[in-house]
DNA sequence: CGATGCATGTAAGCTGTTACATGATTGC
DNA sequence: GCAATCATGTAACAGCTTACATGCATCG
């Protein structure tokens, strides 16, 4: 079987979490997401899931109910297998290196900036990922333990890296500012 | 002029910040950086050079000396005002967010696996994350703040983060192994 | 003198984005 | 009734990966 890509084995995931749900909810739970924060766009999850169709990892039953012709995707026994398989093979030493950080990419140029393009820019920086923090944690707050613990635990992931990547910056900041006088 | 993309922005930052250099070395420097681990792949850096010379940010010079053909990159000072635009931009609020964590994607659906399974990935995830952090935290070490005081800012945050997601990976397999029980 | 690393690139293919296009349903 | 959202998709394009292809230099 076909290795699944992020994006294919986070929708499989979401369908499995979710099913019976369509592919527009599927892309708007990765939109909505804020933690992991895909774009989603049609263009990419439509074909995606027709994809993931075709190989029998999920069936699609069409809603007559409804006028606007949804069709309710289901993951099928192969699609969990596949699941699976896709979850186990994210135990690898590349993936688990392969986060990059746009923020943490521009680091390493600052030096190209006057000293006060570099404080405007880590300001900057520093107050969209303030009001992100404040995001994700009413995302985290509205998740109960008892509802869905993996999805707790996913939201509580990613406010520990944001909060970490907070206090990074109110470092560097200090440190330049340091450096300056 | 046009926006550029990540890898775009980090090939000219790593050119700016170590040239006159090869397209080659730019490449092994992606590469073999632990911090921000790009695949950087042959197919994907010439053509990216070759496109940021036709259009000036930087300029090319044959090494005759050199019997392999090298050619030495340099920024111009169009390339330079790209990189500072580029770093700007970096201040923007869904480029923030759009930091995806392969590991942390996965535990949204943790639930398809057995307990048994459960804990043989998360197991494996840890001991590679251990080992991650082994050698990023020797990265930061081989950085003196007084050589290139970015380089080891950048090195900074890369282990701060790489700490914190193992933190947060010990937290969830304690709290699985919990309600196992 | 052979392996590894340096150095440059091309071709095919997959994946994802942007923009476009259409129509039904629901809430105000 | 009108706007926002639900719902499905297509077409053109950009970007990156994998694999291929070539040849020089250096070290043991």
């Amino acid at each position: 079987m076909r290795k699944l890509s992020e994006l294919e084995g986070v929708s499989l995931g979401v369908v499995s979490n979710y099913q019976p749900c369509t592919a527009y909810s599927v892309r708007r739970e990765l939109r909505n997401s804020p933690s992991s924060h895909w774009q989603a766009s049609a263009g990419s999850v439509y074909p995606l899931l027709a994809r993931l169709e075709a190989e029998g990892l999920v069936a699609t039953k069409a809603d007559k109910s409804d006028g606007r012709g949804r069709r309710l995707l289901r993951v099928t026994a192969r699609g969990r297998k596949a699941l699976k398989v896709w979850i186990m093979n994210g135990a690898d030493e590349v993936l688990i290196s392969s986060v990059t950080d746009p923020v943490r990419s521009r680091m390493f140029f600052l030096s190209v900036l006057s000293a006060s393009k570099q404080s405007e820019y880590l300001n900057k920086v520093i107050a969209l990922m303030e009001s992100y923090l404040v995001e994700i944690r009413a995302d985290l707050d509205s998740k109960s333990q008892h509802d869905d613990l993996y999805d707790y635990l996913g939201a509580l992931g990613a406010v520990a890296v944001a909060q970490t990547r907070l206090d990074w910056l109110r470092v560097v900041r200090k440190r330049l500012s340091k450096t300056e006088k």
